[in-house]
RNA sequence: GGGCCGUUAGCUCAAUUGGUAGAGCUGCGGACUUUUAAUCCGUAGGUUCUGGGUUCGAGCCCCAGGCGGCCCA
């Protein structure tokens, strides 16, 4: 082998003779292709009819027509059946319509067909032009007086009738693509479920924006950042944890009902609900409340089960059905906790009392942890982990709140509420805190935190602060995931329904 | 971060006690002008994730590592 210094990489020009068989083979086709003098990449090729459009147009001819009409039409093969002066192939475009191809010795002639037969392979794509039939056995098929390659595959595709392995899936979104029709509904559904929140929110006069995703200070939300740098500005940045710090000072500015659907990164693990990067929906307006958010969120997952699934009884991927309809269950924190525990938990229960309670339901805890973390964990545990219907859980510990109000009128707690479906969480929405003040002293606590060591505290942010003492017009607040909002309404893991998760490199 | 499980042909998977690494589909050659995961005949295809070790002999046992999954924190 010739060596060339400069240019050549072993991984994307592999030494054709180290190839598998089914790879080299693909690749001498390639060659014969282009040294007869036909283009196995051409630039362009006849195309009069989508596969769908002769599907349309031909939907009800009984078994052995012919129609007359000539079309020419482009798919990828997705099944051969080469006999000796007869063959069959089905073609398939991008939305899933399939058309057969018939190429008839008669009708192509013999150096056409065995051209066919020596230089086809599964997954090539290919255009026929002829005449629209049906074949004896009912099947709408183009019987050929001409084909051609549109574009060679040079990879095996995997056995159509076995399912891919989980990690060729997600390392090879594109293959699992092609062969694996949910794949390809997976997109579709998460592309309408974007567009019918876009639409509720348009329909209900709120404005579009995008904030920052890289920020020099992290902050709207407790999580470790991803870190990046800035060689112009000499200085560190951050991706962003939430949008919510500045979605607010658009508030301030006026813009009174406002939203972002965007990613957020975190710098954490992935499991079957949790990914680095996540896409958010956050949404703010200027004079709702915890109580109207609430009603809205629920508004919203509505209207998008409706439009993308035609109801508000979901079926998910196992089969089971999931009802989203009608009012939800709302719970209050401390009281579903008193309940759960069947004792008495408020705002003035003492740490030592929790630990005791945690200790008899045997859930294991950082003994760092103060009352309000320690409320949350002992709830999810004994009520979130069993949650399956909708529900939204109200009145959350002030302290572990540093961005929501507290409670107008029961101390303690703020006016915060999480939607649990399915037993994750799903939205989280508040009252938002907008006396600047109390906003300081909140942030300064959590910068105190930040100091001691905890890389989850958010930090103190001085423009967020100058925007709220410029006046915040009382407020409320909602973030969903919308990872989580497939997830929910489908019944897919996450990485099922990001198209292309995080991976480590092979 | 800890524990458990997995990693074998292009794809999906076998391989008994440590004793020649197999099947189906795919591929290649052949027959067939109505196939639909066709059928029939023939045939090819392997760094068993990587590196060490034990052994006459390792896909299998031991050690370290990679990648993935599940559970826990």
């Amino acid at each position: 082998m010739p060596s060339y210094p400069c240019a050549v990489n072993e991984e994307t020009t592999p030494d054709v003779d180290d190839l598998p068989e089914q790879m080299r083979i693909r690749r001498e086709k390639r060659e014969r292709m282009l040294a007869a003098g036909v283009s196995p990449y051409p630039v362009e090729v006849p195309r009069t009819h989508s596969l769908a459009e002769v599907r349309a147009a031909y939907s009800d001819l009984p078994a052995d027509t012919a129609t007359g009409d000539k079309v020419s039409v482009v798919g990828r093969v997705m099944f051969l059946r080469n006999t000796g002066k007869l063959c069959f192939a089905t073609l398939r475009e991008g939305d899933g319509t399939e058309l057969q191809a018939m190429l008839s010795l008669n009708n192509v002639g013999e150096d056409a067909l065995s051209a066919w037969k020596a230089d086809v392979d599964l997954g090539d794509h290919v255009f026929v032009t002829g005449e629209v039939i049906t074949s004896r056995r009912g099947e709408l098929s183009v019987l050929a007086d001409e084909w051609g390659m549109a574009a060679k595959s040079l990879r095996p595709l995997p056995v159509a009738h076995k399912p891919l392995g989980e990690e060729t899936r997600i390392r090879q979104r594109y293959v699992d693509l092609i062969v694996r029709p949910e794949a390809r509904e997976t997109v579709r559904v998460r592309s309408a479920v974007v567009r019918s929140l876009r639409e509720s929110f348009h329909a209900r006069g709120f404005l579009e924006v995008e904030t920052p995703m890289l920020q020099t200070l992290h902050g709207g939300a407790s999580a470790r950042p991803f870190v990046t740098h800035s060689n112009a500005m000499s200085m560190d940045l951050y991706l962003r944890i939430a949008p919510e710090l500045f979605l607010k000072r658009c508030v301030v500015g006026g813009i009174d009902k406002v939203f972002e659907i965007n990613r957020n990164f975190r710098n954490e693990g992935s499991d079957s609900s949790h990914s680095p990067e996540f896409a958010m929906l956050e949404f703010y307006e200027a004079f709702a409340t915890y109580d109207t958010n609430a009603a809205m969120t629920r508004e919203l997952i509505q209207e998008a089960a409706r439009s993308v699934f035609g109801g508000e009884v979901v079926t998910l991927d196992d089969g089971s059905e999931y009802d989203l309809s009608g009012e939800w269950t709302t719970l209050t924190m401390y009281g579903s906790l008193s309940e759960a525990l069947e004792a008495e938990v408020t705002p003035e229960t003492g740490v030592d009392e929790l630990r005791k309670h945690a200790a008899a339901v045997g859930l294991e805890h950082d003994p760092a942890l103060g009352h309000g973390k320690l409320v949350e964990e002992l709830w999810e545990h004994l009520v979130g982990d069993h949650l399956h219907a909708p529900t939204f859980v109200r009145d959350f510990p002030v302290e572990t709140s540093p961005l929501t109000r507290e409670h107008r009128s029961k101390p303690g707690v703020a006016e915060k509420w999480d939607l649990y479906v399915r037993g994750f969480e799903l939205a989280t929405g508040y009252s938002e805190l907008v006396d600047p003040v109390e906003e300081r002293r909140r942030l300064t606590e959590q910068g105190r935190r930040a100091a001691s060591g905890d890389d989850e505290a958010m930090r103190l942010d001085e423009d967020f602060l100058r925007a709220l003492e410029y006046g915040m017009p009382p407020s409320g607040g909602v973030g969903m995931g919308i990872d989580r909002l497939l997830m929910a309404l489908t019944g897919l893991g996450i990485r099922e329904t990001i198209l292309f998760p995080l991976v480590r490199p092979e």
